[in-house]
DNA sequence: TTTTTTAACTTGTATTTACAAGTTGAGTTG
DNA sequence: CAACTCAACTTGTAAATACAAGTTAAAAAA
């Protein structure tokens, strides 16, 4: 039995809110007492669902203000896009798969510790070119653990964020996680698929999501062409 | 008059524990009720440090079992605002200022926005270079408005945190931040103040960190050597 | 009119109490 | 002896309440 609770309701509630533009960027969210009274709850419930807000970056807090609506980003606390001239929009986003899920067996060596479920019950990966202004950005490799995912590897994933269909679809949520960053220079074949430049660097990360399910991270290595772009985080 | 409070006394006590060794990575911390009983708080107080733990990644939670001590991150934390210093062993560590604060105006152009007062009352300007294993690792600019900091040009900053210093003399906290990366290659300055071979990448990071006291913002750029520490981040 | 004070908000911290849910190990049962 | 049950832990969620502290704007005073 799921139970749902209820800092979890409104939490859900709120950042829908947020993203559709019910409240709009800059504005005050309604005040706790006056959450409390719209949804019934009590006021440590409201502010543990605010919490979850801030920590995703959604809201800020000031004390004796309010709530300010933060401009969502659109990975939660990850990171996120920020063109260097000026702010990107996820319209200019587009993703190619260049690999649908597929399952097959964890590599011999990886950056991360696995945990002996996740090894027993293999992998599944999929790698993703994704694109800004037509102009290819972001080359990721992504393993997950072949658990909960039933059917995954017959879904379209064309255009659609990975986290949204693990979330509607499988109900995993994002819950953190660590990265490790690098410059580095590339190999031959990350040069030719983000067409850079001869002598042009690119940006390495390594990445582990924990999820809201037990022994399911997610595991991504990407690569990054950060000569227009750069990777932009807040915390 | 700043209050301290009952949560971050705890917080307090409880980082400097698991990072002097008191209690051991991979052991379990007191269960919640005893740091009740021990530290004579409630149990949403002493959960409120716990949570603050969990945030810095400190330690990790575990429903039925208790509150588990992370091993401490080998590589150099930057993403948290934990500290540059306090991720990786402070012993390896050292910092070099290669130009001690003095006061000057702000660049003509400058990565982040600055606000009025900021703008105003002219910055603070220093250079470190720190040290790993002594190599050089991390070189990082730094502007800070020229406020509130009376007499901080004639402090010592050898081997000091900077932000351990804000907030000991000057009740400066960081509250959060915001930041760039890249990846680039380097001008022939950078390459000499990093010892790095030609054709080897940097790792380029403009920040923002805000702090506590309204309109005080502390602005960095860092140059990383990545070729054998990476950055990390857990959030 | 301008300045100051005050009152009415806001979020932040803290206590107390209660029950739900996950984990573990000792004890019971087969 | 092995498998199961259950009690005694643990953390997670939630309520009701109180006061502290920061912000804002209206009211009062100069």
């Amino acid at each position: 039995m799921e139970q749902v609770h209820q800092y979890r309701k409104l939490y859900e509630v709120l950042r829908k809110h947020i993203t559709t533009g019910v409240y709009k960027e800059g504005s005050l969210l309604p005040s706790e007492n006056e959450l409390c009274a719209t949804y019934s709850m009590t006021r440590p419930t409201v502010r543990h669902a605010l919490d979850s807000l801030v920590k995703e970056g959604m809201i800020l807090k000031q004390q004796g203000k309010g709530s300010i609506v933060r401009k969502a980003p659109q990975n939660i606390g990850i990171l996120s896009f920020s063109g260097t001239a000026s702010a990107i929009g996820v319209r200019y986003l587009q993703t190619d798969i260049l690999q649908k899920p597929e399952i097959r067996t964890w590599p011999e060596v990886f950056p991360f510790e696995l945990s002996k479920l996740e090894r027993e019950s293999g992998c599944i990966y999929m790698e993703r070119l994704r694109f800004v202004d037509e102009i290819p950005v972001f080359y990721d490799v992504n393993h997950l653990p072949n658990i909960y995912l039933t059917r995954i590897t017959s879904r379209s994933f064309e255009n659609k964020s990975l986290f949204e269909i693990l979330r509607k679809h499988y109900q995993i949520e994002i819950l953190g996680g660590e990265q490790k960053l690098k410059a580095i220079k590339p190999d031959e074949k990350i040069r030719q698929m983000l067409w850079l430049q001869p002598d042009l660097p690119v940006l390495h990360i390594e990445r582990k999501l924990t999820t809201n399910k037990a022994g399911f991270n997610i595991y991504s290595t990407i690569y990054f062409n950060s000569e227009k772009h750069a990777i932009f985080g807040s915390f």
